[in-house]
DNA sequence: TGCGAATGTGAGTAATTGCTCACATTTTTC
DNA sequence: GAAAAATGTGAGCAATTACTCACATTCGCA
């Protein structure tokens, strides 16, 4: 009883890296492209320039590669929303500096974005996704308690969803003014949080 | 050349009504329990309790009957948002009445609203459903100039989608209380949209 | 009661999908 | 430079899917 087929859990060659990068590229793209419904194994091995064969040696399912899409978008935007953390003492530039950064995240390319969190849903998170998305959390908390002392997760989570809701909004009726949106975003973000020191002229 | 198999487009008779929102109200079911990638045409019918023969006698195709129950709950919707849009003079009382209707609308079955959403994105509308979400937002939009007068298609949508995100996000994050909830989708929509007659205590 | 129309049935089909495996090619190691 | 390890290949399989069709059952109505 041999396993014929022992996919390659680590890859030592850097070719082989550039390989498994690829593969996860061509997923953000096709799902960029054509949206979740065309996201098949052997169309995303084909967009990738390698053989379906390939694939499944650096990633056991199709929803592992989904996975590494998200887990590569999701620590892209922790280290941006850390960096805005560490931004100036100003509330309200520290809060202005993670809208900014939820803004690039979310409207970067926006098609993908969406559709990476529609498919995200069917997906249950492993650990390391857990860990990740808690960081996330952690520092968005930390920015919105300079604001409200009172924001806990309800609030983190409250507040990254409502950055999503009217990106997403705006890119799909064709919006393609960052600046705009931007202001709206912040617009909601601010009222949410409605922090004692701002009032309306 | 006979067509061998003309699909009826009207039901004629009470049962054959029955048996159309049977299969609505089945597919409805499978998103709710089981979410949108368990939602096969022959597991709608044996849900519903026909064959998936009867299926495609009302329906031409899966994407028909996604249709109809995309469109029953609008329906429903606009029903109350116009209720909301009739009510008393008070510009916070008709935003508060229209946050109430929206609560309602996701938060009554939240998991199949949230499934609906996913699986409706991979949809083109037709022209019934391009009317009715168009009725939808000029209904909005009148509650919303009620507060700021410069209130436009984007308010109207930003406000659809703030009120979606923080229900869906609660729903996900596992809350049940609809009072919290309902306070802070108010207050995120109340801080949108600015309106000059609100001060902070 | 009988007849045509309306409604209901479900095994079967063609297409698609995730994934495997026996094998070829390239790189590393000695 | 040769063996071994790592990497790459793609035809094809098993499972699933949306959908069809030849036929059975029930209803409206004389």
């Amino acid at each position: 009883m041999s396993k014929p087929h022992q996919p390659r859990k680590h890859a030592r060659q850097a070719r082989a890296r550039a390989t498994q990068e690829a593969i996860v590229e061509a997923a953000a793209r096709i799902l960029e492209a054509d949206g979740a419904s065309a996201l098949t194994t052997n169309r995303i091995a084909e967009r990738a320039g390698v053989s379906i064969g390939s694939l499944y040696q650096y990633f056991p399912d199709k929803r592992s590669v989904i996975a590494q899409l998200l887990r590569r978008e999701r620590a892209a935007l922790l280290d941006d929303v850390r960096a805005a953390s560490d931004g100036g003492g100003d509330p309200f530039a520290a809060v202005g500096a993670l809208v900014d950064a939820a803004l690039r995240h979310q409207f970067a390319r926006p098609a993908m974005a969406m559709e990476l969190e529609r498919v995200e849903t069917g997906l249950a998170m492993d650990n390391e996704e857990i860990a990740l998305a808690a960081a996330i959390e952690t520092a968005i908390g930390n920015i919105l308690r300079r604001l409200d002392p009172q924001a806990d997760a309800a609030t983190a989570r409250d507040v990254v969803a409502i950055c999503r809701a009217i990106v997403n909004t705006a890119a799909l009726a064709g919006e393609t003014d960052p600046t705009r949106i931007r202001e709206r975003v912040l617009r909601a973000v601010i009222g949410y949080l409605r922090p004692p020191a701002f009032s309306i002229p």
